[in-house]
DNA sequence: ATAAAGCTTCCCAAAATAGGAATGTCAAGG
DNA sequence: CCTTGACATTCCTATTTTGGGAAGCTTTAT
C-alpha cells in the first residue's frame, strides 16, 4: 500500500523531503510511483529503504556507495560477500582518515604546547606555519 | 623584489596555480600585483604566505580560518594568544571528528565480524541498515 | 469562498578543487 | 618577419550534499 505522502515519508524514515526528490533524482533509490494528482506516494517498504539510506549516510558511505548497497540489499540473491566488501573498504577509509586527523591533531598539540598563549607576537604556530626552521616544521613538510 | 610569475610561485609554494588565482579571488590572500603585461607578479615573502596557506590547508584549517591566520601572521602586532586560540578551537573540532568516525568505524567492525561474508545472501550489516531490531541497530539510531 | 498547508518543478547557494575554452603575450628559431 | 610553443589572462562548467526560496497547482479546513 503507497499512501504515504512525501513528508510523511520524511517523517518517519528521518530523511528531509527535499532529500528524498535530491536521491530520487540521482538514482540512488527508484523513482516513486505518483498518485493521479502528480504526488509522490511512498509504501511502508519504501520508508525502510529511506531508513536504510539515512543510517548508511551516518555511517558515512558516500551515496555512491549506499546506491550499490541499496541495490544489494533489494536484491534477494545478492551475496554477503559483497556486503561486507563495501564495508571493509569503508572501514578502511575511515581509519586513513581518522590517522590523518590524528597527526593534524598532534601536530597541533605540539606548537600550541610551546605557544606561551600572551599579548606577545612571537608564536611557534605562526613561526611553524611560515616554514621556518625545527622539529614541527620537519613534521609539517612531510604532509 | 615581485619577480616570479604564478607558476613559479605555484611550484615554490605548492599550491596550484588555479588556487593561487581562487585565494585571491575569495580575498584569502591580497591581490597580486601585475606587471605591465597584466600577469601577476609574486615575491619571496608572496611565495612564503602560499607556502604558510598550503601548510595550514594540510593541517586541515578551513580557508575562513586561513584567512584569518594570515592575516595575524602578517600582523607584526598580534596576539599570539589569538592564534593559540584558534589552534585550539580547531583541535577541538579534530578531535570531535576522529571521535565520530571512530564510532562509525566501531559499528561497521561489529557488523563486519557477524558477517560470514560467503555467497548466501543473508548478511547482518544489510540486516542492521534495514532496521532490524538488534544491538547494533540500537547503536544506529543513536546517531 | 477563501485561506492555509502541502505538493510540484526549477533556480541558486555553499566549499574546494579541477578541467576546459577563448584570448592575449612572450621568447626562440627558421 | 613570422610561426610555434609555452605561459598568462578571464570565464564557464563540473564535482558532492544539503538547504533555501519562488512560482504554481492541489487538497483541506474554516
Amino acid at each position: 500500500m503507497k499512501n504515504h505522502s512525501i513528508s510523511a515519508a520524511a517523517k518517519a524514515s528521518g530523511v528531509n523531503a527535499k532529500m528524498i526528490r535530491y536521491y530520487e533524482s540521482i538514482g540512488v533509490i527508484p523513482p516513486a510511483e505518483r498518485a493521479d494528482n502528480g504526488y509522490r506516494q511512498y509504501s511502508a517498504q519504501d520508508i525502510y529503504t529511506l531508513r536504510f539510506v539515512r543510517r548508511a549516510r551516518n555511517l558515512g558511505f558516500s551515496l555512491e556507495d549506499i546506491q550499490q548497497l541499496v541495490g544489494l540489499w533489494q536484491n534477494q540473491s545478492r551475496a554477503s560477500a559483497e556486503v561486507k566488501a563495501l564495508a571493509e573498504a569503508h572501514m578502511q577509509r575511515l581509519q586513513a582518515k581518522i590517522a590523518e586527523l590524528q597527526g593534524m591533531h598532534d601536530t597541533l598539540k605540539t606548537l600550541s604546547d610551546a605557544c606561551h598563549g600572551d599579548q606577545r607576537p612571537d608564536c611557534p604556530i605562526l613561526q611553524d606555519l611560515a616554514g621556518a626552521a625545527g622539529a614541527s616544521a620537519k613534521q609539517l613538510s612531510c604532509h
